[in-house]
DNA sequence: CCCTCTCCTTAACGCTGTTAAGTAGCTCCG
DNA sequence: CGGAGCTACTTAACAGCGTTAAGGAGAGGG
């Protein structure tokens, strides 16, 4: 047969690989055998690369943020606003790049301490603007907490942006909620325009960090 | 040997038990034949009650809310910044009464309409104090989310209030981190009292709020 | 030529969610 | 009073999962 000899896998690979696959089968479908298969080699094989699946997940993981930071062009003179913005933006969008993004990415842990360098970048723009530290790091988590929140739900009702998980029908949560007219209103609107509404929440974040630290 | 006949069992009963088996053995733990051990009865009886595991874990979901409710208590003459203050202290420490608790609740979905009482009740407030329709969404679910991000990370660091997942060590930390020190010092204390923290972001999203709506 | 190291295969294990088929006990109907 | 039918389970089995143990092919060096 093919006397072709593969390249030797190596960690970057399979993770690429894997999330390639994840857009297509969902983290679910996820499985050692059907990241090998897409490989050309059996699942044991990856136990020579990753000690467990955990791990595999955490190289997934970091190289989804790889590949954010990479994706968003962090303008040095951006005032903490234009930060703020820009960085949970870029999240958001680098999380909805992959169905179950935002499970797989917050329920892994970075494998090495690449993401010391963006950090460390933003809390020094917030530390000039006028941020003591402990402020800093409260702002950023903040923001970034909401945004891992609002992803998670929104892929939870929303697997890949145009698709739609089902059990959304609106017509019978609108019959449903008859007795409660602001809840069936509220939630027509609130299941739609994903875009909109994680600005929206943003600005109400990004708002409450201004008021509250008094910084402009 | 027992003649005593178990009482069937009903849905309530098994997401109950369910909860309580939760707490010992975490999300991964938790499966179907350990749940049924705990009935004393045979993994497939579930099947019975539920049409596959993920229906229960939406039941779980769903009793975690009730109890949510029912251990917070909200004042009617509440301010809308009371409100947001105590829904979302409430949401956090029903979350926290179960290892993987943010997990299973964000993974879900509510098995009835009960919640829309509540959300009712909070829209109501809010558009009683000058919240449009669509700000008081905007606004409450913004908290809300919020709060899961909050938690589903705390979770991930602290399964359970009191014990810490390994891998999380301090100190090696701080040598990795060792040219990046504003983001050494700032995980230093990001790992740390979550109590405060998650007040200081709770703050942030609420002054926002009322920055960004112009109601107070 | 053999030893060693790297990177993979084959085989197997215990466990998982889930389905199919059968059955004990209760209730209701003729 | 007997059987039909429903409820709530059991027993048995299946495919597929993550993972481990053992072994082997090929390259490189002494």
């Amino acid at each position: 047969m093919s006397t072709e000899r593969r390249e030797p896998l190596d960690r970057r690979r399979v993770a690429d690989t894997a999330l390639r696959l994840l857009n297509e089968v969902g983290l679910d479908g996820l499985t050692l055998r059907a990241i090998a298969r897409e490989l050309d080699v059996k699942a044991p094989a990856l136990y020579w690369h990753f000690k467990d699946k955990q791990a595999l997940l955490d190289e997934m993981a970091t190289e989804m943020y790889r590949r954010m930071v990479a994706g968003t062009a962090l303008d040095p003179a951006d005032t903490w606003q234009d930060r703020l913005l820009r960085a949970n933006r870029g999240l958001r969008a680098a999380l909805l790049g992959y169905r179950d993004g935002a499970k797989v990415f917050s329920g892994s842990r970075f494998t090495g301490i690449e993401h010391a360098g963006p950090m460390e970048d933003n809390l020094r723009l917030f530390t000039a603007a006028g941020f003591t530290l402990a402020q800093a790091a409260r702002a950023l988590t903040t923001a970034y907490l909401y945004t891992l929140g609002f992803v998670t739900e929104e892929q939870g009702v929303q697997p890949l942006p145009g698709e739609r998980r089902e059990g959304y029908d609106m017509d019978e949560r609108a019959r449903l909620m008859a007795d409660f007219p602001l809840s069936a209103q509220a939630g027509a609107e609130i299941f739609e325009d994903y875009d909109r509404h994680f600005e929206e929440g943003l600005a109400l974040v990004i708002g409450g960090i201004g008021a509250r630290y008094g910084v402009s």
